[in-house]
DNA sequence: TTGACATATTCTTATATAGGAATATATTTC
DNA sequence: GAAATATATTCCTATATAAGAATATGTCAA
């Protein structure tokens, strides 16, 4: 069995290089043309409207239309659960926590001793 | 062409929710041996194996021997990358940008026309 | 309506899975 | 060394891609 689909989870849409560095050029402005995107990734256009595709699914972005154009604009709000996750495990590069831990545990020990 | 190798890249590796879940269980304690692993997730031995296999290979957690275990350990610092990605997107649910770039918009506007 | 432009949608293909079953490889104990 | 235990690996299969090419759809303008 394969992965689970990229348009039912967040985790697996981002999980694609391209769809990342579509979202990084969507923070810049507000919103958006397909065409503005293909130019700036150097993407053929049904690749662009393809990984569009997916993130919109997940609703990482929303589309509207301005005449013939296309018009997506992030919706960033649909990340915050890779954020709250990913976020529980800052603490462990940040402050080494393996040496905190330890000395939590060692102080426990030294406590108990020191309660005489 | 399919997604990329899910042992290359860390965003990759972490899009699969079992891989998920246990990086959450190995989280808790130090070190686990796969046994605790399997029983925890309710998921065969050799499934769990694989799934530790794909992330040792991204980094991700590390394996030092026990007799005949195998115990696990977290090495969070590889998710660095991922936390560091989804960061600059935080922002932009904490703090409602839309209206703080319409208000710094508008205020752009305003500031010009006080100016008299 | 026709043409020009912007974008989306097939269709095909090669490939990287993830799960299950079976088996292989340690490692310890007797 | 054999048995038992713990873990890894291999083989197989169904499936979800992502890329490319071709085509379809949609919108405006003359």
């Amino acid at each position: 069995m394969p992965r689970a689909a990229t348009t039912s989870d967040v985790f697996n849409a981002i999980a694609e290089p391209r769809r990342r560095e579509l979202i990084d050029l969507l923070v810049k402005g507000k919103e958006h043309a397909v065409g503005d995107l293909v130019i700036r990734l150097h993407m053929p256009q049904p690749a662009v409207s393809k990984h569009l595709g997916v993130l919109r699914k997940v609703g990482v972005v929303t589309v509207s239309k301005r005449g013939p154009l296309r018009l997506y604009r992030l919706n960033a709000k649909e990340l915050k659960p890779v954020h709250d996750w990913v976020k529980t495990y800052e603490l462990y590069w940040t402050h080494q926590l393996d040496q905190i831990k330890e000395r939590a545990e060692h102080n426990q020990l030294t406590k108990r001793e020191e309660k005489k």
